[in-house]
DNA sequence: AAGTGGTCTAGACCACAAC
DNA sequence: TTGTGGTCTAGACCACTTT
């Protein structure tokens, strides 16, 4: 019985029982697996093991399971494709496809900047920040929760401006008269979901997070907002094309 | 006992606990954390409790732990930022920087290409197709597993240029005198690891992968390589810039 | 009422590190 | 030898769905 980062033989083994009873069963989206029960006695091994192996295979987006009823074969997931725009903005892209698409505003704050943001947005560690908190969803389901920060002194009275929120850029170019934000970079990173994603995201903690970082510039003001976005690694997914110049 | 999607408020409560723990103590990287057995006679709960805290806290990346020692506040990791460049290859950006690098090859195969490659890489479905798997490494750490896919035609007698192996860039270069190859677009996705993900990254099961797919072109050829990279997501972040043009 | 997955408790054994 | 984290077993209760 030897360890290996967690996935010893036995769970290993049930892991690929499952595949195959999955493949040599021709099982397909919303189709039954046994139950944890009968597996735990096939094996003779303890139910405990058996959700184990069952919690892998979900955050592998292989099955999902669904308190009272089963588990259960998980669809050829049709995960959003984002296509990024270094002149566009997230809720421009959202917007340009054919899914339904809307953005919630959680909250709105205003605090000092501190360092790692008064770096990003080229401010005085106190200066201060409008922080807020969007979740977008399509089709009823949120995929991503959205934060901007702003300096206070590029969008004075900003409050005024949050009734029937559409979308930052929209406030930018409409409230402030600003040309549109341009994306200058861009950090991916993918990283487990904090109780904040796991609460606004209705996800299992072992669905992966894939995290955007961007800075976004205008010509009138020089860095306006840094943009986090937060989205389901299941759902969400980010695509970049490059044409005509090197 | 609300139950919110595996986190529930007992586990919550303990989990911050933990982190103003770490706050109110100044605990910094390396310094120890109360075990799981004091923990659990602490909160009244039973040690799995305990563990499956410690499990979430490690996938964020807060605290490692290790077997017969303990659980330790995690170093504020210094990941790699691989900083993505469409004329440039992943070993030439990944050498550009200061770490020390490496590349082995694990192993390869030849393959039909399928569907899937077929339309990638636009050839036919039943065209042979070269398949390596290349685990890459600095300072001792693997980081990454990579997948090249090369469709047969335009790398006959491949095999020959794999002693030594350094890059595929380079053996398409240098090997075939093919212009450098560019990439022609990116994906990227977070996900959870697979068993090899686990095995060849030495990595525990909770750690999310950050998944690239690119493809690339030459001049002379079209299509050529079909890459996918997996990473730690913890030890590697994908950054991009955008200069002058929009 | 019976079965399911989600959670928890209590206790065991192991490999490993420290004393 | 003792304490640690990693794994496993056995059994319990819950909320939920189906019969």
């Amino acid at each position: 019985m030897t360890d290996d980062n967690n996935v010893n033989e036995t769970r290993l083994k049930i892991m690929k029982y499952i595949k195959l009873y999955i493949k040599k069963n021709h099982l397909s989206e919303g189709d039954r697996l046994p139950s944890q029960n009968t597996l735990a006695a096939q094996f003779h091994t303890d139910r405990n093991v058996i959700r184990s192996v069952f919690t892998q295979l979900a955050a592998q987006g292989i099955i999902y399971t669904e308190k009272g009823r089963g588990a259960f074969v998980a669809s050829k997931n049709r995960p959003i494709l984002f296509e990024h725009d270094n002149g566009m903005g997230f809720s421009e892209i959202m917007n340009s496809g054919t899914r339904d698409y809307v953005s919630n505003l959680i909250s709105h704050t205003t605090i000092s900047a501190g360092s790692y943001l008064s770096r990003m947005l080229e401010i005085e560690e106190t200066d201060l920040v409008h922080s807020l908190l969007v979740v977008r969803s399509t089709d009823g389901i949120p995929f991503a929760i959205c934060q901007s920060f702003l300096p206070e002194k590029h969008v004075p009275d900003f409050e005024k401006h949050l009734e029937n929120f559409f979308s930052v850029n929209h406030i930018l170019m409409e409230g402030y008269g600003y040309s549109h934000p341009v994306c200058s970079q861009v950090t991916i990173t993918a990283c487990a979901p904090t109780p904040d994603d796991i609460k606004y995201l209705h996800i299992p903690s072992q669905v992966p997070i894939l995290k955007q970082n961007e800075v976004f510039y205008t010509d009138e003001t020089g860095p306006i907002e840094y943009f986090i976005v937060r989205a389901r690694g299941d759902k969400f997914h980010f695509k970049m094309k490059f044409s005509e110049n090197t």
